[in-house]
DNA sequence: CAGGATATTCAAAGCGCTTTGAGACCCGCC
DNA sequence: GGCGGGTCTCAAAGCGCTTTGAATATCCTG
């Protein structure tokens, strides 16, 4: 069913059918009603790409993930991510098309997904920490925001991002004030900015608090239960073993709970641990109680807000780029407790 | 850069210039290197919404992401499928537009998609033990692929599907062969039909060992740490604890370790379990040995497949509907271990 | 009841592409 | 020289929609 053969049915010009569905005011709302009705009855819907070429607009976004040896980082996150963002995008009509791209083609994909006129913006995944991507969507004019920041790029760009830096700074000072000294942290890939900032904030905090950076008690990589396990296990062994963790996701703070269950450790006694949870629907924080005590943001919370603040910038291209700093909770939760007293 | 500028700038025709992009053989040899390289030069990709409109092809696929208090299951394994499939889009320049439904209005949606005419195809995720929605889309008419089967089903249709039957029967008969009685069952919902299937070959091994099935060692909800941890710790709190746990999931083995540590019992000795493994990239199964025995079969495997199945259907409609089942492998790992004595 | 608003409807152009049917050109051959 | 056959190129129609500018109904006022 298309619009004339729809027309033809209700005796009107395809003119009139068309506006009465999208809500212009010179039809009558008889009319109008009529003309719904039908469109019902027939399930009538446009057709998406006739739209978008009478009218130049996709009504869809682009989510580029980044493929690559390192994209296991993103990926358990992504799906709350996506779930968010969908939430906004349903609400609006758009669909949400979605790519995984190996590394070395990533340019020429986004400069196609600019030719191609099949999404109205892109949401950027992943920034690394200089993120050439940034300046070529801009080259490109295709409206774009940034999941995370680029600590590389000095020039403004629309952003939303959590305050890593402060998350993990605060996340630190708290195991300070338990007494702590010898903080270990597992973090994601560096490379990445999101896991650079972390380290940021939990440097600042030892140095605010006198604590020499031990490099050795410094461990990032691929978010994974294992790493969890093998870096706090071999970091537990040492004579001078660290009395609490820091870690950038719930796996890896799994794989150090194990750790220390291996060892005959009590977790919140003898080694406490300190997670970033990103509250992902499928990998709760405990049910009643918090596991972990942890620094929390929803992932997909983030996920609508970034939909929402693209579809409105989408919306008014005048506008300043939105750039929105998120704030992580601290929850207090059982896996941290006062640094054993012999380490005092 | 549209066509017509193109074609200008060669001082051609747009039919030539689109032939020469698209293969045809009347076109020279040089004219269509000449016209490539304007092309590349110029950064000219075609309209995607105008060649769809064109060639009636939309190029893309569609997945539809069954959104309700039960999608938590799907949520995980769904970025390891996802990335399957990508790899199979790119490989043939298709998009995967993805959308995140609540159950309420998906029967619409998918009508909706058909008439928005902007997939060639969808591939249908999570399916019930009886699901409505592949009778739905045979009457829509566009093509589809089901990841999973439908048992309420009776008609032909195309899908994909792990065989859950045999690799839970297999999983099953390992544990009463290692001595085990008392084995407890921790299922996804299991009005999913993977999970119906799942609890049906475990029945199916335990009646062939001429167990009586014990409905109170049976759990199932949504496939997380907590439930593992809850339902595990319920029962091994009882005075007939279960010697031994089959869970659907990683993340619900993780919960079951977690119970057993708490109460001091050694993992593959005094407590043993054998989870699904669905090889997802960020939640192995450890990283050398595997941690747990398990049923493996890579989602991300099936999702590639999926998609490599759908496409050939698309490409070739008349050839009968796509059946594949895949087999799970058994690996054995440390968690598994001889009932203990007191309990043969 | 004429005359001018106002409300409603229409025909047609255009979005960027593919594809059909036809025209131009160049051979070589009789 | 003319003609058939290949090779190459072209103009134009159409995909399904929106939107402009014009035409027609309808209504109200004096």
């Amino acid at each position: 069913m298309n619009l004339k053969q729809l027309s033809d049915i209700l005796n009107l010009s395809q003119t009139t059918v068309s506006r009465a569905l999208n809500g212009y005011p010179e039809v009558r709302e008889a009319t109008r009603r009529r003309v719904m009705e039908a469109a019902h009855r027939y399930n009538y819907t446009p057709n998406t790409r006739a739209k978008g070429l009478a009218t130049g607009r996709a009504m869809s976004i682009g989510h580029v993930i980044p493929l690559s040896r390192k994209h296991e980082i993103l990926n358990p996150v992504f799906g709350d991510f996506i779930t968010g963002a969908s939430e906004a995008y349903v609400a609006t009509g758009y669909d949400l098309v979605l790519s995984l791209v190996p590394d070395d083609v990533q340019a020429e994909h986004y400069r196609n997904l600019g030719a191609k006129g099949n999404v109205d913006g892109i949401i950027l995944h992943g920034p690394l920490v200089s993120d050439s991507r940034i300046e070529l969507l801009r080259e490109i004019g295709l409206p774009f925001l940034v999941h995370g920041r680029s600590s590389g790029i000095k020039e403004t760009y629309p952003y939303l991002d959590m305050n890593n830096r402060r998350a993990f700074a605060r996340a630190t000072r708290h195991l300070v004030e338990l007494g702590h000294r010898r903080i270990a942290l597992l973090n994601g890939d560096e490379s990445m900015d999101f896991a650079a900032r972390r380290r940021a904030g939990y440097e600042d905090a030892l140095r605010e608090a006198g604590i020499r950076i031990d490099p050795s008690l410094i461990v990032s990589g691929e978010m994974t239960e294992s790493l969890g396990l093998q870096a706090a296990g071999e970091m537990l062994d040492r004579p001078e073993a660290p009395t609490a963790f820091l870690t950038s996701s719930i796996v890896i703070a799994l794989g150090v709970e194990r750790a220390g269950f291996r060892r005959g450790l009590a977790i919140g006694r003898d080694l406490s641990i300190i997670t970033h949870d990103d509250a992902l629907s499928y990998l709760p924080n405990g049910s009643d109680e918090p596991l972990f005590t942890a620094t929390r943001s929803s992932v997909r919370e983030a996920g609508r807000r970034c939909a929402e603040l693209l579809l409105a910038s989408i919306a008014n291209p005048d506008a300043p780029p939105p750039q929105e700093l998120l704030e992580a909770d601290l929850i207090i939760g059982r896996s941290t407790g006062p640094a054993p007293r012999k380490d005092i």
